[in-house]
DNA sequence: ACCGGAACTCTAGCACCGCTAGCCATTCTG
DNA sequence: CAGAATGGCTAGCGGTGCTAGAGTTCCGGT
């Protein structure tokens, strides 16, 4: 009873250590450089000790970005919730989202752009995605006008991946990256539109 | 004399062949499907080959990169020069730019997406992917308003990658599309504003 | 016409990748 | 305490990008 209990603990919590480690790689040297080898040495396993807990090394990026959903939506949250005004608050949350990108790159990745099998926008979307979204969604509302919400957020969030990706690859300027934000949160949040 | 240059006219048509089958392969079969053994295969030379013509597989994906700016700048042009006005200008270079990223994603991620090491925004910026962001650029012009054109079109362009990418990883709805597409465009060319 | 040298292509192999079969030790059960 | 079941390990498969070195072909000068 009790040992089983124990060997579930212990089970849980290296399926926390793997998860971690991928994290940790992956913000430190970047996603090429998380192998199943590296991986299994960084928890002091062998490597098909991995594959007790994932299907795959895909399952594992999974998992990381699941968790990283979560800090972002955190990261959101406080932006929006510092605001004062709701103008601010759309110039506050992008400015968070591209911080965050910028900050975690290989997080991000995993999240966004890494052709991980996360199905988005469906009914198992993760959580800690849809709280993310659901951020953007209530920040943007005011400015939503005749637009369906959910239309308007993807659309201003897509604005946003645009900047970050295009730029982290080089193919934006980067020292007009803040002149290209404000750009764009006055297209969605010109001044003197919001319904409060 | 002559020998020699049938040998190196020998040689740019190889080079030639080698970004063909790069590019036939990675459209029918994706980029993962593009190993320098299948590409030795193809043209039937063996995989030294290829790093005589390119210092590695990157160089390779670089070279379809390339090509297909060139492509997409003709798409581009086309979808510019069939519009009557400003406003459906706008609108027709947007649609444009999504079928081409949605016909050829395999092309548009070596353009875009992939990390080739293609410096764009720089001095060495391929002459294709100029002409392709000139065509927005010009097409934008009447609405540009006081903001910068080169920065508006920037920030108009990531909303385009923005909304191809994520709609292709499957995080957007899919059946939302036109409606992203018509709600960024009236953001960055709204009825009234055309300084024709 | 021939031979030495240069240019070129190929075979074979390196180190690594994700992943898995099958053995072995440990632990639990009757 | 014997046997079953669990769980981790070693070893290896087929694949990747890339390269060293051998072998062959072709060219130019005598």
């Amino acid at each position: 009873m009790s040992t089983q209990a124990r060997r579930e603990r212990e089970r849980a919590e290296r399926e926390r250590a793997i998860i971690a480690a991928a994290r940790e790689l992956a913000e430190s040297e970047g996603w090429d450089a998380v192998t199943t080898r590296r991986l299994a040495a960084e928890i002091e396993y062998s490597q098909p000790v991995l594959y007790s807990h994932f299907k795959g090394k895909d399952a594992i990026m999974a998992a990381v970005a699941v968790e990283g959903c979560g800090d972002l939506a955190v990261e959101l949250a406080a932006a929006r919730a510092a605001a004062t005004d709701p103008r601010h608050a759309v110039a506050g949350i992008a400015t968070a989202y591209a911080a965050f990108a910028e900050r975690r790159p290989a997080l991000y990745d995993a999240i966004f752009t890494l052709p991980v099998d996360l199905s988005f926008a469906s009914q198992d979307t993760p959580v800690e995605l849809a709280r993310a979204f659901a951020e953007l969604a209530e920040t943007l509302r005011p400015f939503a006008g005749d637009d369906d919400l959910e239309t308007f957020t993807e659309t201003f969030w897509s604005g946003l991946h645009g900047l970050v990706t295009l730029m982290r690859n080089g193919r934006l300027r980067r020292e007009e990256h803040e002149r290209r934000l404000a750009l764009l949160v006055d297209r969605f949040a010109p001044p003197g539109t919001s319904t409060s």
